[in-house]
DNA sequence: TTGTCGCCTTGACACAAATCAACCCAGCGG
DNA sequence: CCGCTGGGTTGATTTGTGTCAAGGCGACAA
């Protein structure tokens, strides 16, 4: 990936930060030890409530999160998947504004806000850093939106799939050639919810590109990819590059 | 509005930016001059090509133009709307990510990229600002997936009308009761693209909520708003607050 | 073993929105 | 005056997804 992603491990945490990155001197490191704390969560638990206060920033170390939003009469959009390394959070802002949840059992890397935020006033490029990142989010943001409003249910399934292959493979640092294979994170209805489908339209058009060969599956969750480049082509997109998830 | 989007007036420049907030000196406010130059373009025209390399970042002076990505088949869908005071660019990003076009005449007030980004880096609350700028467009962003993914066309119609309404009347400091009327920016085709739908269904819905009494139309363009708080309920809208557009 | 539960699949049918098509109207230039 | 063009409306029909309903499968507990 691009080296705006260059980022180094802090401390013991055994992932690295994106919004802490190389530029970090050792001080900026030793002050961020002192403010850090981890917290787990069980699948299912709520981590944030929109329009809790937050007292936290912080990164997703394992497992994945969901952010999403629901309206009065129930109708649910997930509007960001968290996976390890990403950034949670509203440096600069009291609440929040989606609900997070664990879909997972998830365990996360906080820094308390107010001290955070107080480096981030004295450190110029840690506020560049998360600028930078914001932008990427609302980068995949406005994709999503594309995917949203223009897609085919087919095409929103093969374009999900084939961002779950991409990031995995980055967290991963795998080789991204030959036949490639991927865990499914989220349930059938969680991906109906990010694609704002019904979970049957979604096992469907799963069945449906299985029966095209476009994938295979091993059980529910695990795909695999015999020709990434045929997926990409379903999923009618050109910019396969830079997108986040 | 709240504090955040707190601002002054740049120089002559007839509005008032919002990346360049009361926080900023004398000393920065004349650095901003030097760097400063006016663009004009004409309805229909781009303004950015996504992928283009950007020379500069700036804020709409005058004019609405829009944020749109299309697929190879032609498939449009509009990810954002950029009206007076929205700020353009992607500090620390060599290339624009979507097309910029000019949906009236549209009147830039532009920085030089280059010094803009030195400034960023040596005056922190710049960064900080247009840290807080993007976590709004992202929300902003996130809403509309809500809007996209989950949302009936009448829905759609309601909360579009709902919020150049809203915008317009933070825009032009007009008190929020009583009968409201808005002059509708974009055609029907426009509308469709921002929406996810087509310019006949757009057209039909908002026959639709004329006839039951929501909104009266003079003309095609020109919206009145009886009542604001059952518009609000047509678009399904629970949370009023905040959002950008 | 049997029952239950969560997750998933598949079928039949309904319906909202897309598609295709005709037409209206205002503005404008010749 | 005319015809043309761009934007907008409305109708008829099709179609992609949603909705409702039944059932499969594996995990787990009694």
């Amino acid at each position: 990936m691009q080296d705006h992603f260059a980022h180094i491990q802090c401390g013991d945490c055994p992932i690295r930060h994106r919004a802490v990155c190389a530029r970090c001197d050792a001080d900026e490191l030793q002050k961020l030890e002192q403010i850090k704390y981890y917290r787990s969560f069980q699948a299912g638990q709520t981590i944030i409530w929109s329009g809790d206060r937050m007292e936290f920033v912080g990164s997703v170390v394992t497992g994945i999160a969901s952010l999403t939003q629901t309206m009065e009469d129930g109708r649910r959009q997930m509007v960001g998947l968290l996976l390890p390394s990403d950034f949670v959070g509203r440096p600069g802002r009291p609440t929040a504004a989606f609900d997070v949840t664990a879909t997972t059992d998830v365990v996360m890397c906080c820094f308390r806000k107010k001290p955070f935020e107080e480096m981030m006033s004295t450190t110029p490029h840690i506020a560049q850093r998360l600028l930078e990142m914001t932008l990427d989010e609302l980068d995949a943001a406005r994709e999503w939106m594309l995917l949203l409003g223009r897609k085919t249910a087919r095409e929103k399934i093969a374009s999900l799939i084939s961002i779950i292959a991409r990031r995995d493979a980055a967290l991963h640092l795998r080789k991204k050639t030959g036949a490639l294979s991927v865990d499914l994170p989220l349930t059938r209805e969680e991906m109906a919810d990010y694609l704002g489908l019904t979970l049957e339209t979604v096992s469907r058009q799963i069945s449906a590109l299985k029966k095209d060969g476009v994938i295979s599956l091993e059980g529910n969750r695990h795909v695999q990819i015999p020709d990434m480049d045929r997926l990409l082509e379903e999923a009618g997109d050109d910019s396969d590059g830079g997108m986040l998830v």
